[in-house]
DNA sequence: GCCAACGTTGGC
DNA sequence: GCCAACGTTGGC
């Protein structure tokens, strides 16, 4: 089992459309380092799911991997996420489809992650910016005690 | 709304 | 293949 990170802007996918749907093929990704966490995440893995965009920005629920990546289907199709180098046989973005665990009680801010010594090497604290991050067992260990009582 | 960080594009 | 210009993300 491996641990991640998933980024989802407030107003782009909140955990409250994901509470309601259970699943979610995460779509929509178009950074290449990002595609590769994507790829080599296995069924069972685990991913905190993390509200950008949000006051306070926080980690706020907890989800698993339930489908292996697939061809991202929004490549294809006229919109936002279109990609002209794409074709059905040589697809260049893809997508693993989430498992709704839970909500967690506490969610925990990125203003506290920086105060834990033990989250300070944290790839969110690092590359800012990057939607899907590997997280450590241990930074993983600790952010689910802080959020659960 | 600003802007730092950083990814991408395109001219050469 | 370099790098300047440009666009986007996301914290504040």
């Amino acid at each position: 089992v491996k641990y991640w990170l998933i980024k989802s802007g407030l107003h782009e996918y909140p955990l409250d459309d994901f509470e309601r749907d259970k699943k979610a093929l995460w779509v929509g990704v178009r950074n290449h380092l990002a595609k590769k966490h994507l790829m080599a995440m296995s069924k069972g893995d685990q991913a905190l799911f993390y509200h950008s965009q949000s006051d306070p920005s926080a980690v706020v629920g907890l989800a698993k991997v339930s489908v292996e990546a697939l061809p991202d289907p929004t490549q294809f199709e006229k919109g936002d996420y279109f990609e002209p180098r794409a074709t059905k046989d040589k697809p260049v973005w893809f997508a693993p489809e989430f498992a709704f665990v839970k909500r967690f009680k506490h969610s925990l801010s990125l203003g506290e992650v920086k105060k834990v010594t033990a989250l300070s090497e944290m790839v969110l604290l690092k590359a800012s910016r990057l939607s899907v991050q590997p997280v450590t067992k241990e930074e993983f260990e600790v952010i689910l005690e802080m959020c659960n009582d």
